[in-house]
RNA sequence: GGCCCCAUCGUAUAGCGGCCUAGUACGCUGGCCUCUCACGCCGGUAACACGGGUUCGAAUCCCGUUGGGGUCACCA
């Protein structure tokens, strides 16, 4: 199996996809997984692009067995670095004759299928086929140099897909291709077949678009098999697209077309892993929340369902939600800390007493999550000082008209409970009797304005839980000063 | 336009000739739980694109139609 993607833009959902499908397929069936980087287009690859591929596969622990950074038999794997490989693969080729030498250039292939009243559309003519060596060397002395085009077999090319089955494409579906351009740089054309025969690859799973080059590609590596670079053709798969709204592909444009967009909005690993996975392919007919494991165990191509899916941001956040619960508190802290740090709750160097409180509020919130960028809104009152509290106005609308009688019993109540027992248990019955029974209240009236002097939300983590994590003093604090406001 | 691919609830999918009056999940929705919001639990909603075959029997196989998508570069 091998990912070799080009360096071009930011990593798309897709495209992660594909190297995640490699990857399982790979460690299920106990095969290499090859990490090669198509950068042939020196005009539209980056190195910024390239490091970002890398950061991505790294974030989803999606480990490879040879190439970029590892090594391995056939380096270098960028091809970038490999043109003397290419040079000497163009010169077999030529000698085989499967490939040669075109002079058309393209306005003079456009020109001649007008004059001959088809289609411009049709492309290549297969003009240069058979020129003499009297021809070409007229062409070399208008110093004009050769493009390099495949021969193709003139025949029907058949191929078993592995997620669509058998493929025909009927002789003269298309013409000679170029290979290598008149200034001798190879193309992708040439130089994908190429590092896949060489670099012994079995399996290529990859987009649909690239569907209809594979019969090009075949006709390629027959005469890879000639001229001795390799004696197999690999099989091939095609995934189906990723979606956006509606019926288009999702573009690149598109915010959660990018991969970083959902670890910026708090993806985890897992939950991303197992979503994208839901996209062509399932587990079992009950249950679609697995891990990484189960999916290697279960993963095969062949049970790649072949229709287009589209991406849907509810059922990711779901997906995500599940597989923050199933994490371990303590991971589930540590996880969180980025984010808090990016949201200005918590500094770059948190204190301890700030890990403290957030080791106590985070079992309050992991079952309130789906992202994880949503932890500094839930979290940030606990962090605060009782001073600089501010009240959301959705919650000082919803509150009862007698908040303030609420808030001074309760201070009163909160006040004869000593500091060492101030926890959410006793907090609770001492404002059950203080509220519900004293007062008479219902509890929605007794604990919204709590709520909200506390949190100065109308959405918060448990209430008397909060109130222990912030301590007796802090929580009479808020309360007396809500109550001054 | 040529060639190729695709077609089950709104979405992702299960289904590979009888277990299908079509299952599951998300979504939406009613309820329970409950200090808010969630989580969890119980229920509801909603689909085999159409038309022909083959067969005792078709969502499943074949053909056609329609619709969608891709590709036809000296990009990848």
């Amino acid at each position: 199996m091998r990912f070799c993607p080009s360096p071009t833009g930011t990593p798309h959902v897709g495209l992660v996809r594909t190297a995640l499908f490699n990857w399982a397929y790979a460690r299920h069936t106990g095969g290499k997984f090859i990490f090669r980087i198509e950068d042939t287009d020196a005009a539209r690859d980056s190195e910024e692009s390239y490091e970002q591929i890398i950061d991505a596969l790294s974030w989803l622990n999606l480990d490879w067995d040879e190439g970029i950074n590892v090594g391995g038999p056939h380096e270098p794997y960028r091809q970038s670095q490999r043109s003397d490989i290419y040079t000497e693969v163009i010169e077999k080729l030529k000698a085989t004759g499967r490939v040669y030498e075109s002079f058309s250039t393209p306005e003079e292939i456009e020109a001649r299928n007008l004059a001959a009243g088809k289609d411009p559309k049709v492309g290549y003519d297969n003009f240069d086929r058979n020129l003499t060596e009297e021809q070409k060397a007229a062409y070399r002395a208008e110093g004009r140099q050769p493009a390099l085009r495949v021969r193709v077999p003139d025949e029907d090319i058949t191929f078993d897909d592995l997620v669509r089955g058998e493929i025909t494409f009927p002789a003269g579906s298309f013409p000679d291709f170029v290979v290598v351009r008149p200034n001798g740089d190879p193309l992708y054309t040439l130089v994908n077949p190429v590092d896949d025969a060489i670099m012994q690859v079995t399996h290529v799973l990859r987009g649909e678009d690239l569907l209809s080059s594979t019969p090009r590609q075949i006709a390629l590596h027959h005469a890879l098999i000639d001229a001795g670079f390799t004696t197999h053709i690999p099989r091939f798969g095609h995934l189906p697209y990723v979606m956006g709204e509606g019926n288009k592909k999702l573009s690149k444009r598109d915010p959660e077309a990018n991969l970083f967009h959902h670890r910026d909005r708090g993806f985890i690993p897992e939950g991303l892993i197992n979503y994208l996975a839901l996209l062509g392919w399932s587990l079992s007919h009950d249950r679609d929340i697995f891990s990484i494991q189960e999916m290697v165990k279960a993963f095969d191509v062949v049970n790649v369902n072949p229709n287009p899916a589209r991406f849907d941001q509810k059922k990711a956040d779901a997906i995500n939600g599940d597989h923050i619960r199933l994490l371990t508190v303590e991971d589930f802290t540590a996880r969180m800390i980025p984010y808090l740090q990016a949201g200005n709750v918590l500094s770059n160097d948190p204190t301890d007493v700030q890990l403290e409180i957030l080791a106590a509020a985070a079992p309050l919130v992991q079952t309130r999550m789906n992202v994880l960028s949503e932890a500094p809104e839930l979290l940030e009152f606990l962090f605060t000082p009782a001073s600089q509290i501010t009240y959301a106005e959705d919650a000082l609308k919803g509150l009862p008209e007698n908040s303030s009688v609420v808030v001074a019993a309760s201070v009163e109540a909160l006040e004869l409970i000593p500091e060492a027992e101030f926890t959410h248990d006793v907090i609770q019955e001492a404002l059950n009797s203080a509220l519900i029974e004293g007062l008479e209240l219902k509890p929605r009236i007794a604990f919204g304005p709590l709520r909200t002097a506390i949190s100065g939300r109308r959405i918060s983590p448990p209430l008397f839980e909060s109130m222990e994590i912030l301590g007796k003093q802090d929580t009479i604090d808020r309360l007396v000063r809500f109550n001054e406001r």
